[in-house]
DNA sequence: ACTATATTCAACCTTGAGGTTGAATGATTA
DNA sequence: TAATCATTCAACCTCAAGGTTGAATATAGT
């Protein structure tokens, strides 16, 4: 009974990334620590929502603050990024060589129908996009 | 004025990952088709909650179905996990490049300071992790 | 001592995730 | 035809994301 692939560290990772604020704010601290005000500059939402943000991606250990006086600094973690990253191709090299192996033996299944000229296993209604 | 970064694939395509449930689903279907009752069979939860899982992992494009009579046939879909992939990699790499950058141009400081016997910017308060 | 600045806290709203139960729909099978 | 199986629909619950506004807190500058 799968209970659940507990990785809550990639679960948080992931959904802190799925947000294009969030990115975005990665994506400028990737350039150097920055002050809350100045994160939120760019964006067109309230400071108080640019906050809350980062505070979710403190949580998911994507950003780290350092208090200095009244100024926070933000800095990126790169660690848990990297991790997911990992675990992503880990799971993508085991996806991919899955559905390989299973485009294999369809195409070995059909150099048999084409031999015994018996045409089964057509597989109708194949997916694209 | 950073409206967002819109990437609403990844969006959503991050968003479906950041679930145990739906990660393990996909895992079940890199091995082949399935339908939804025996997808939701080793799990915990109701036939109802995991059809909803596949709904939104449909909506994500990373799920495709087939209908066949009575029976649904799930299929897992590579190619926005792919490029997703493909962005988290070029991000990092960004990321990466720009932290080496500042490690560099932090070196210079230093080693700038320590020639000049000043010993400025120690910068305090350093993280780790 | 004021005043301005940087940030959070608190309260509130709306929306959707993730789950439940029970009924409806449609295709098989006995 | 009637019963069974596969799946979704509908209604409901709870909780947190993402946003707002207004007040509180603490530090910095005048």
């Amino acid at each position: 009974m799968i209970t659940s692939t507990t990785a809550p560290r990639i679960d948080q990772t992931l959904m802190a990334l799925a947000d294009p604020t969030r990115r975005a704010i990665l994506k400028r601290l990737s350039a150097g620590e920055a002050r809350v005000t100045e994160l939120a500059r760019p964006f067109d939402i309230s400071l108080n929502a640019v906050s809350k943000h980062i505070r979710l991606l403190e949580r998911a250990h994507l950003v780290r603050r350092r208090v200095e006086g009244r100024e926070h600094f933000l800095a990126f973690n790169f660690k848990p990024l990297a991790e997911t990253i990992k675990w992503l191709e880990t799971q993508h090299a085991f996806w991919t060589a899955r559905l390989d192996a299973l485009e294999e033996l369809l195409k070995a299944e059909d150099r048999a129908a084409a031999k015994t000229l018996k045409k089964t296993h057509k597989r109708k209604g194949r997916y694209e996009d």
